[in-house]
DNA sequence: GGCATGTGTATTTTT
DNA sequence: TACACATGCC
């Protein structure tokens, strides 16, 4: 310890303080100077220590679940620092910019927020974009570039789709997700097409044609757009890390890397690593073989098991000791990996010795199974626990939905995470597809969009229009930018295309909306900008902006969606994000790379609850955890899910996955199945078939849990005996019985 | 060419 | 159940 401390006081990074090295001399101002502290070495065990004060060089660090990773990251990071690494020179990778946002945040409490607060931290996608905004040029791409988000890329593919005319006449042909899937596959895991095809899409392989020919026209079309796709972004930052005339530049930003959840890398990504580390390797991954559970985004846990050869002098340092969990539930979960085929991990162990086994409840219908999650999250609430620390888990986003009904019923409030997100729902697609008309004028998915939103406005003439508007054209110079073109835009305003008479009105209306946005003139004549060029100074605000297409787009949001009512609030939320920006393009990006996630419409909206329950699917509750996690529809076919058991390698990340919900608990862990469910196998008849409690779960596996059921087994109608609170007589009985006799 | 209506179908997980 | 696709009418 003594060694520790000594060593990480050498090299001060802008110190503010003498640089005293013996343990005596910083015992004593410590204790006068809270500065001097090093609370980042506290309360770490020593495997935790060592991971923290580990030198220069690449490090392995095997975390298992709950053992602390998030704060011996953010310790790390504090701990670099300290020993006088520039903040803005390290740079911390995860996956989601939520567990970067909290890892910066710790990080901050022990050096100092502002510190901290210029730390590179975030997913591979957002430190893509921002390297890419600033050394793309470089590499023929324009800072402008437009993020496409999945189902902007899906559209896009279903538009080429369309125009090729694969599908035509044919037998079903992949449907535009399923192509996305195939061709992100492909890029992701560097694989041939055919090779991806066999191995996970063998039903498409016949129109392997077709799909080569669609991925072509998609390349092609985004490049000549200025459209990324998730994909791109990892993709041209690996080009930045390959090309000689950026790699050194790029690289040289950072004199430490830092990565998350390592286990759920792709091929990409680790070449990205490489690259970023040729000259210097100072590189800590961390991740968690058991816990790898985003195979279908071609991640590779590979990836973790060649790092040391990829990075020879690797200094492995192994988490097992579980902080989080007591240690009945982490026998269970230790007992379900325990019949993984392969397994590199130990069994994760803990001290926080508890009475309280995990619970295994039968219910009679999922009904049953609402009935008694609700009941569970209330009584534990009365016992003080409040619902944020209390979470739902479940494998599909729509497994929830009967549930958010019954809890919306009961006035218990939640926020659910995962699936559907707000900016995936149309109308605020509509919204977005205008200001990123204004952000990047040859957007075509965006026009398309935009332009159907005008009643009389179908495929064919938007795209006439936007043909008109040379939205598609190269333009007259090779360049990509879209400043040496001839503008849409200004194209747009200067000399209108002709659309049928049923839209002219609107189509004005559109048109005098995008000038307003772009304070060309109107919007402010009384200030007189003069003749001065289009440009960003004259535009309004952004908020402004956002009001003045609510203002265009309302109208026909309400005549367009019988539910208006209850999407407007989405709007008031779109503009409420927006006031917190003031470049459109920072706006338009985060929402695509960091989307808010939509609550139900049925739940209060959670910033007015100071109190909710999480809902979660088990894929975004991945780094979380709670006192109390209810996992549902544990029954086969839902975990695992049908679609996943075609193969061995299908299964086993199902069961990482149940792994990973199961860790997720601190205090309680519930796992519910229904006995039976409505629809199986027969749609849209009352038939009903019996499900089977997850595979997951053998004999002796459960045998680690209490078992209960719920419900009757006999009659929905029949009560269980004795449980009866009050007898109607008794209330009657007061009205003639006296005093004396009622005590 | 747009739009309303009807029919069929396929259903994960996320940056 | 919601969405994609086909059909037929304006």
């Amino acid at each position: 310890m003594n060694d520790v401390l000594a060593r990480g006081r050498h090299r001060l990074w802008r110190s503010p303080y003498p640089g005293g090295t013996t343990k005596a001399w910083m015992t004593t101002v410590a204790e006068s100077l809270d500065i001097m502290s090093t609370p980042w070495l506290d309360r770490l065990n020593d495997a935790q220590l060592k991971a923290v004060t580990l030198g220069d060089g690449p490090a392995l660090v095997v975390a298992g679940a709950g053992t602390g990773k998030t704060r011996t990251l953010a310790s790390r990071v504090a701990h670099l620092i300290h020993r006088g690494v520039q903040p803005d020179r390290i740079l911390l990778l995860t996956f989601t910019r939520r567990a970067a946002g909290e890892m910066v945040r710790r990080a901050g409490q022990l050096v100092g927020r502002d510190v901290a607060g210029s730390v590179w931290g975030g997913t591979f996608h957002a430190v893509a974009n921002r390297l890419l905004r600033i050394h793309g040029r470089a590499i023929n791409l324009p800072e402008s570039f437009t993020i496409m988000d999945q189902s902007d890329a899906a559209d896009l593919i279903h538009l080429i789709r369309n125009e090729l005319g694969v599908a035509r006449g044919r037998r079903r042909f992949p449907r535009k997700e399923t192509l996305l899937s195939i061709y992100s596959r492909t890029v992701n895991a560097q694989q041939p097409l055919e090779q991806n095809l066999q191995r996970h899409f063998p039903w498409c392989l016949d129109d392997i044609k077709g799909i080569g020919a669609i991925f072509d026209a998609y390349v092609e079309r985004k490049q000549r757009q200025v459209l990324l796709d998730y994909d791109d972004l990892l993709l041209f930052w690996d080009a930045l890390c390959q090309n000689v005339g950026t790699a050194t530049r790029v690289a040289d930003r950072f004199d430490h890397i830092l990565v998350d959840e390592y286990q759920d890398t792709n091929s990409v990504q680790a070449r990205i690593l490489r690259g970023m580390c040729r000259a210097k390797t100072n590189i800590m991954v961390v991740g968690d073989d058991a816990q790898a559970i985003y195979s279908f985004r071609a991640a590779t846990i590979q990836n973790i098991f060649d790092f040391p050869n990829d990075f020879p002098g690797t200094n492995v340092v192994t988490l097992d000791c579980n902080y989080r969990s007591t240690v009945p539930i982490l026998a269970a979960a230790n007992a379900i990996m325990g019949q993984a085929k392969k397994r590199y991990t130990k069994e994760l162990w803990s001290d926080r010795s508890s009475g309280q086994r995990p619970t295994l409840l039968t219910c009679e219908d999922e009904a049953q199974q609402c009935d008694a999650v609700c009941r569970r999250i209330i009584t534990h609430l009365e016992q003080g626990i409040p619902l944020t620390e209390q979470a739902v888990l479940f494998r599909t986003s729509h497994h929830s939905a009967q549930l958010e009904i019954e809890l919306a019923r009961r006035n218990i409030p939640f926020h659910k995470f995962g699936g559907l997100k707000f900016v995936e729902a149309a109308h605020i697609k509509d919204m977005l597809a205008i200001l990123r008309i204004l952000e990047n004028p040859y957007d075509e998915l965006s026009w398309f969009r935009s332009c159907q939103l005008l009643t009389g406005v179908g495929p064919k003439t938007a795209a006439r229009v936007m043909e008109q508007l040379g939205v598609h054209k190269s333009g007259p110079t090779k360049s990509s930018d879209p400043s040496n073109r001839a503008n849409p835009l200004a194209l747009l305003l200067s000399n209108p295309p002709d659309v049928p008479p049923a839209a002219r009105e609107q189509f004005a209306a559109l048109c005098a909306t995008l000038r307003d946005c772009l304070g060309t003139n109107g919007m402010r004549e009384d200030e007189d900008n003069g003749s001065e060029p289009r440009d960003a100074h004259d535009a309004p605000p952004l908020s402004a902006q956002i009001e003045r297409i609510t203002q265009f787009y309302e109208p026909i949001f309400e005549e367009r969606y019988d539910n208006a009512h209850i999407r407007v609030r989405d709007l008031e939320q779109l503009a409420k994000i927006a006031a917190r920006y003031r470049s459109r393009q920072r706006f338009i990006t985060d929402l695509t790379l960091d989307p808010p996630r939509s609550t139900s419409d049925l739940a209060q909206p959670p910033f007015l609850e100071e109190d909710y329950l999480t809902l979660s699917t088990i894929h975004s509750a991945k780094g979380c955890e709670w006192k109390v996690v209810h996992i549902i529809h544990a029954a086969d076919g839902m975990i695992p899910s049908d679609m996943a058991v075609v193969d061995d390698d299908g299964v086993e990340e199902e069961r990482r996955l149940f792994y990973v919900a199961v860790t997720r608990a601190k205090d309680w862990l519930y796992v519910y199945w229904p006995l039976r469910y409505y629809h199986i196998g027969a749609r849209r008849s009352d038939a009903h078939g019996y499900a089977q409690l997850t595979r997951f779960l053998p004999k002796a596996v459960c045998a680690l849990f209490e078992q209960r059921t719920v419900g009757r087994t006999v009659s929905d109608e029949l009560s269980e005996p004795g449980t009866a609170t009050t007898n109607p007589y008794s209330t009657i009985k007061k009205l003639w019985q006296t005093p004396e006799a009622q005590r």
